[in-house]
Formats: C-alpha cells, structure tokens, sequence
DNA sequence: TGTCTCACG
DNA sequence: ACGTACGTGAGACAA
C-alpha cells in the first residue's frame, strides 16, 4: 500500500539530457582526460540532484527513447524526419548516464515502438491511480499535457537550476485551456521540431482562441458551418484531415504495454563506490569532493545568508581594519548605469555580510574608504559599471582585483551572457537566481519592496564571486591569460569608464536644422514614388515594397527572402534604370535611415545636463575581443558617403578653443596578418610602406611596375585583400566584385602561389583549431570552434573561416586595447588635458585643446606605433579639426 | 520576437 | 552537391 506522501518521479531522459547537453554546449573543455564530452551527463546531474532534494520521491524512472522508429512514424512517415541527428558529441554520454542512474539507484527503461513520454504517461496513471503523488520532469512542454491534481509537470528552465511546476491551475493561467486540450492546440497550431504540419496559418494563438470557443479539436469541426466565411475557416475545412491526424500524433499514450511495473520504480539505496569510479573515470572534481563529505550545513548557510543592515548609526559595526580582499556589489535598476536608479549594495568583509539599499552610504566612514585604498582589494561583478556608478556619488573606485564578468568572459567568449547566476552556472555554481528569474522581466519586473527578499538574491550574487574567485583564476593561469586579464582587460576597463563618463558633446541644433531639411526632402521623394507607383504604400514595409516593384510593375526578381521578395540595396542596383522609382526609393532609403537612426536616435540619447552622449562600451561581449558600442552605437556613424558623413558636424568638442582628434590604424588586419603568417612577400611591402592593395594587385595579375594598376584593378585587388582577412571563398569573393566563380578561384590559386606564407598560415590555423578545438591571438585571447569537426559542411566551413579571421581580428583589437591603455597612462603622466572619447576598432578620437594639438599628434603616434612589437611596422594616420566630419 | 535592412570597422 | 564572405547595433515592420 502506498503512503499519503509517497511521490513517484518519472524523468524524460532524452529531453533533459537534450537540454542539458545545449545548456552547456559552448563551454570549451567540458572533455574528460581521453576526450570523452561529459556536459550533458554533469548538467544532467545538477538537474536530478534537484528534482530529487526538491521532491524527495520514493519511486524513480528514468524513460528513454527506444529507436527512431515508433508507431508515431507508422502512422505519419515524417514524424519528426528532417531532426538533426544527435550529435554525437551527445549520444556518446549516454551510457554514462545510465551507468550513473544505476550507481544513483535509480532504474532507466525503454520500449521499442514507443516514446519516453509513452512510458511517462502510461506509468503516471498507474501512480496515480495507486494514490502516489506524480512528479513528470521533462524539458518538453507538450508533457503539461499529463497534469492532473495528482500529477504535476516539471519543465526545465533555461538556467537549469529551476523548474517550471505545470499543475491544471497554471496550465490554465499559461495557456486559458485545460491540460488535455494542450493535445488539441498541438492538433491545430502542429509541431516544427517533431515535424507535424497542424492547421496552415494557425499557430499557438489561434488555436487557443478556437479551442476556448470550441473545446477540442472535434468540437470545431462539429459547428463549423456556423463559423463565418474567412481564410482560416477555408483552412481548417481543407486540413481536416490534416488536423484529426496531428491530433493523434500529439497524444501521448497512457496504456503502453510497459513490461516493468511501478514495485520496479522503487528508489534503491545509492551506490558510493560506483558513484566514486564514474566521477573519476568523467573527471568530475567536485562531485568527488561532495562524495567525499563536504559541510552538509553549507547549503543551508548559503540560503540564508545574515546581512547586516547599513545605516547612518551603525556604520561602526564594519571593521576599520581589512586584511583580506573585499566583496563588493552594486545593484542598480536597469542597464544603462549612466542613470539608472541605484538599488543597493552588499560587501563581505571576511566572513561578514553588510548591505543597505541608501547608497548615500557609501560616501561615508569607513565603507568610502575600503572602495578607495589601493591597499584594499575588491572583487566585483562588472568593474566598469561599478566604476561608473559609484563615480555619480564621487567616489572613485581603486584596486580592483577579481572580475568575475571579465574573467569569464576571457575563458568563453561563447556564451557571452552578462548576468551573474547565468555565468556563475555555467562554471559550476548554479545556486544563484538571474537577474530574469529574480526581478522578473519587462512589465513584470520589480525591485523586491522586502529587505530579506532583495537581499538574499544581493548577498548571493557577493557569495559567488567570494567562491568562483579561485577557480576561474586558476583556470585564467592554466589557459595563459592572466596578463591578458591584469595588463589588459583590467585596466582597460578603467579606461573605458573614464571615456563613457566623459562623453562627447552634441551641436543638438545642427541635428534639428538636418531634421527638418530631411523631412522636406523625404516628403518630395515620397510623392515622386506615390506617383510612379500609382498608389500610396508604406515605403518602409519591405513586403508592401516588394508588392510595387515586382507584381505592380512587374520588375524582375533579382533574390528572394525566407518571407518574400528581397528588396536590398544589391537588388534594387541591379534593377536601376528599368524603372525611375528604383532611383527614388534608394534615395529615400538613404535619408530616412540617416533620419531615424541617426538624427532622431541621437537627439534621443542626449543627455540634458551636458549636451552629450554617453554611450557604453561592452567590453565582454564579442566572440574576436574587439568592443561594441551601445545607447548610442558610436561606431557605426556614416562616413562612406558625403550625405551621411555630415552627421558627424553635430560631433564637437566639449570647450571652446578644442579640437577634435582622430588617430587611426592604417591597414592593422593586413598588417596583423603579415605578422602572424609570416610571409616575406607582404611583410616587405609593408616594410618598404608600399601601397598594399596595388602591390597585390601585381602579384595576382602579374605586372611589373606600380603605374600598370588601374583602378578597377587596384579595387578587384582590395576585395581579394579582405576576402583573405575574412577567411576566404571563391563565392564570396566572386558576388562582392561581380566576376564569375571561376576567375574568382583563379584569384585565389594565384593570392596563394605568390604569398605562401598566408597559404600555410591559413592551413595551420584551421588543423590548430580542430586539434586544439581552439584558435587565439597573439594576446592570448581565445575562441572556442566546437563546429570545426561538425558533419555539416556549411557549419564546418563558417567555422573555418571563422578560424582563420579570429585571429587577425582579434589581435588587432588586442593592440588597439594597449594603445588606448597606454595613451591613459601618458595623458596623465605628461598632465595634458587632452581627453580620449571614442575607440572605432582601428581609430581612437580625442578632443584637445589647440595649443596641446603638436604635441598630441606627435605622442599618440609614438604610442600607437609601439603598442606592440610585430615583424613589420604599424602606421598611424591623424587629422583633426573643428567637428568629427573635419577631423579627416 | 524574429526578420529585414543598413550603418560602421 | 552543398551555399557562404568576418565582427557588430538599431530601427521598422509584421506577426
């Protein structure tokens, strides 16, 4: 007989391995010492010892997948056809899986012909019918399904230390229909990833709102004839068939003809010895380190942290004296931390936690002076927002020595997440929430109004940088990039901060005089296109476009889209003088992005106090090292066309008598690339400054002289250049000059009969990568390409292009990092007051003032050129002026 | 929210 | 026979 709180767990072991290998799919070394992947198998197991602490079941079973074929693929020969195979890197963890359910006590089963989530459904109305409480876990929402009063579902989250508990009263909040009619609105809307059609056009929201009037799947066609005439009504009547079928196919089974019974689902007493050999066998540390008896009274300690409340009268309560490195963090509400509201902050001195949500705080005794003694370390989470934060209260952080953001952020460049509990996962340390699953998210998301509630999630975030410390240092030491992180990425952070608070100044009046003159002239384009066409149409909607051009006047159709005709920019230059709308609608295009991105995106961001523009650089977020810009993108300001590069008037600097400054690198990737590769044919065209995209002009057609370069030749020369840089194909190369594949391919052969040394270069980087499963910069900064040995041949060739371009990318940014580093450095010590402002990947922009201007060109040249010591030399190009657009 | 388009290096 | 240049951010549209 069965007790009132006996619990019968049922796991869909396919879908949570699944889940599991994705989550951590990215993570460059999850390998043990014979090479064996072991992601899905450690994920797998932070999942069961979960479920199983939070459950605490008495029966478990894990179902498996028997085969590809079932009596669903009987019934439908595509159900789920066109899946990617599993990928081995997956299916050879599961006998590992099982060898650890085993060792767990836990039973695993299969049954030919029939899915995990047969078993699972069949096996939880036996429980339930026995009088146990059933838990299904499964990473699979269709299960909600099974959910009864007795059965619960548990889907997997994304952060997979959390579950989404699906019982009949949240599938109704979820979804308005009762679990049984999930199968109908899978009859309906269909199933892309198992391959089942549904009902043409209706999706989740349609049958949704069918079902709530109708009830099933069969109810709707029962009173069909009283639906009014309209597009669905004719598909629905047409995919009947359709409908009645995927219904079935969605149905999972609740009488399989199971040969194990639920007496089988005991949980049996856990095998130690065998757990021990499977951990060391996959290298799993930790887990033997918890085998071995770790404190059990640790977990409970971490949920309950004491912090000790901050305020004005007992700020003596924090120690005056540190002698180990401190814990800081500062939560603010929203991403821009140039203005968001603070939130609180916690700090850990020794064991101690102390927090506050008053950041006034922070400016007094003793906690202002533990920011700023450079004899006191801090360790942080985002040391650049936390820099800039606490300089809106003047205080100016020193000394920072761990962090966790940037330090993970160098080890994977993959999974480029910027939230605390997702990194901390990813290395391991699952327990703390992120920021979406605490505050929650857009409409919902709220600041805890409950000390105890905000700073629980606060004091963990500070207990996982305290714990994630020494490992990641470890690993940045083993990985040979702990100067990449101390003499780089640390100080530029710093740098960094000073540039975003900084700013650069705004002539908002320009930007509105550009204003209006373009509404003008974008209201005449707009007639002169109304008219050609024949009818008003909404310019901007590509699909409406595409309806003009191509069905209204009937223009050829150059490329299409997944959703229709395509109507870029390439096409419509081919379309050129066919019709005069092309010319209009091109130039309408050009002025209304130059409007919306540019005039009316910038005047957005202004910010009143100083008439500037403070975007934020993020420095953790590309896959080569190089930085991006956001609130506003500062890099990508028009320059290539003179209507757009006027923009850049309203740019100015921030006092009169200043100029602004521009510095950039003159052909870094191509000279990086010389360097790395090795080859003596570029490096002594750099070497002797020669015009390098004319030199190679004559290696690949074969002149003799610099003056038998055209400049049609010259271009077709420059692509050949970049098509290098970029990882070459002939197809690429061949569609960005417009030659036919062929003679592409003959450019190609040639580049790499006169410059060998790109040629082995190219070569060795991309076997480095498959041996390695990585490729890295002269710096040390690495990118995991676990695609370089998948089957698929377009995913494999991005992956060796990607190989080949990484580095040079790469390196570039690294250089441009230490010549911002040292320029920093320079400024200060020379005590000029010219300011660094803007970094566009290969271009610094300062404002000076003019009697600084001779000095400053000659020092910014000094320490671009020597930011880096490479086979050949680096050249700086500078101008300046009045504006940004005269600074050329 | 995903797709398309387009601005930059 | 595949179907591609490398790296970004933002606005508009259409669900």
């Amino acid at each position: 007989m069965t007790k009132q709180e006996d619990t019968l767990l049922l796991v869909d072991g396919n879908s949570v391995a699944f889940r599991a290998f994705f989550a951590l799919q990215n993570v460059g070394s999850f390998t043990n010492h014979d090479g064996l992947h072991t992601n899905a198998i450690y994920v797998f197991k932070k999942i069961l010892d979960n479920i199983l602490k939070k459950y605490s079941p008495t029966n478990v079973l894990v179902a498996f997948d028997a085969g590809k074929t079932t009596f669903r693929t009987k019934k439908y020969s595509d159900y789920k056809a066109g899946r990617a195979k599993t990928p081995g890197e997956l299916s050879e963890q599961f006998p590992y899986l099982k060898k650890m359910l085993a060792a767990y006590g836990i039973k695993d089963y299969e049954l030919a012909d029939y899915e995990a989530d047969d078993i699972i459904g069949t096996l939880s109305r036996q429980g339930q019918a026995e009088g146990y409480r059933v838990v299904v876990v499964t990473g699979d929402r269709d299960l909600t399904q099974l959910t009864t009063d007795k059965t619960t579902v548990a889907v997997t989250q994304k952060g997979f230390s959390e579950v989404e508990e699906y019982t009949p009263d949240h599938v109704k909040e979820k979804y308005g229909l009762e679990p049984k009619q999930i199968i109908d609105m899978k009859g309906l809307a269909g199933d892309n990833s198992d391959n089942y059609p549904g009902v043409t056009k209706v999706g989740e929201k349609t049958a949704i709102k069918l079902l709530k009037q109708y009830t099933s799947v069969e109810g709707i066609y029962e009173h069909i004839d009283e639906m009014k005439q309209s597009k669905m009504k004719e598909h629905l009547i047409e995919d009947k068939e359709t409908a009645l079928l995927c219904k079935d196919l969605a149905t999972i089974k609740t009488d399989a003809p199971l040969t194990i019974k639920l007496i089988d689902t005991k949980r049996q007493e856990m095998n130690e010895t065998d757990l021990h050999s499977l951990y060391e066998e996959l290298d799993f540390k930790s887990f033997l380190k918890d085998l071995t008896g770790e404190d059990p009274d640790e977990q409970k300690a971490f949920d309950k942290l004491a912090v000790t409340m901050l305020t004005q009268k007992n700020l003596d309560k924090v120690p005056a004296k540190i002698k180990e490195p401190v814990v800081f963090y500062l939560e603010m509400d929203g991403k821009n931390y140039h203005n968001a509201p603070f939130v609180g902050f916690v700090f850990k001195i020794a064991d101690q936690y102390y927090g506050a949500r008053d950041v006034e705080l922070l400016k007094q005794a003793p906690l202002k002076q533990i920011l700023t003694d450079p004899a006191i370390k801090l360790d942080v989470f985002d040391c650049k927002r936390t820099f800039v934060g606490l300089n809106r209260l003047g205080i100016t952080m020193t000394n920072v020595d761990f962090d966790l953001l940037l330090v993970s952020y160098l080890l994977n460049n993959t999974e480029n997440s910027d939230d605390l509990g997702e990194l901390a996962s990813l290395h391991g340390f699952d327990q703390v929430k992120t920021d979406e699953q605490f505050y929650g998210k857009g409409a919902k998301r709220e600041i805890p109004a409950e000390d105890d509630q905000l700073f629980a999630h606060l004091s963990h975030k500070v207990f996982a940088i305290a714990t994630l410390k020494e490992p990641l240092f470890t690993e940045l030491k083993n990985n040979q990039q702990q100067n990449l992180y101390d003499e780089m990425e640390l100080p530029l952070a710093q740098v960094l901060a000073k540039m975003e608070i900084a700013g650069i100044s705004v002539d908002t009046e320009r930007l509105e005089q550009m204003k209006s003159e373009f509404k003008e002239r974008l209201s005449e384009l707009k007639q002169d296109i109304y008219n050609e066409a024949g009818e008003e149409f909404n310019i901007n909607s590509p699909k409406q476009l595409g309806h003009i051009l191509f069905e209204k006047l009937e223009l050829p159709v150059i490329k299409k889209t997944k959703t229709g005709y395509s109507t870029a920019v390439s096409v419509l230059e081919k379309l050129r003088g066919m019709s005069p709308i092309v010319d209009n609608i091109l130039t309408y295009r050009q002025i209304s992005k130059l409007q919306s991105t540019y005039i009316e995106g910038l005047l957005k961001v202004v910010f009143k106090e100083d008439q500037k523009v403070h975007t934020r650089y993020t420095q953790t977020l590309t896959a080569t090292g190089r930085l991006s810009s956001v609130d506003p993108n500062l890099q990508n300001i028009p320059v290539r066309l003179e209507e757009g590069r006027k923009i850049r008037q309203a740019f100015v600097p921030s006092r009169a008598g200043w100029q602004i400054f521009s510095a950039d690198y003159s052909q870094i990737e191509l000279r990086v690339l010389a360097h790395i590769a090795g080859d003596e044919h570029m490096q002594e065209a750099f070497k002797e400054d020669r015009d390098i995209h004319a030199n190679t002009a004559m290696q690949i057609f074969g002149l003799d002289s610099e003056d038998e370069v055209t400049p049609n030749i010259r271009r077709q020369a420059k692509a050949v250049n970049f098509g290098i840089v970029y990882g070459i194909s002939d197809y690429g190369l061949s569609q960005n000059i417009g030659i036919t594949r062929k003679q592409a391919k003959q450019f190609i052969d040639t580049y790499f009969e006169k410059f060998p040394g790109v040629k082995k270069y190219m070569d060795e980087i991309v076997e480095h990568a498959r041996e390695e499963g990585y490729v890295e910069t002269i710096f040390h900064r690495r990118r995991y390409l676990p695609d370089i040995k998948n089957k698929n041949y377009n995913i494999r060739s991005f992956a060796e292009r990607t190989a080949m371009n990484s580095p040079i990318q790469g390196s570039a940014a690294d250089i441009i990092k230490v010549a911002m580093i040292n320029m920093d450095k320079k400024l200060a010590e020379k005590k000029m007051q010219a300011k660094m402002l803007l970094q566009v990947h290969d271009e610094l922009i300062f404002e000076v003032p003019d009697e600084e201007l001779t000095d400053f060109e000659e020092l910014v040249k000094s320490v671009m050129d020597s930011a880096v010591d490479l086979n050949v030399p680096l050249k700086v190009e500078c101008a300046h002026g009045k504006t940004w657009f005269s600074a050329k």
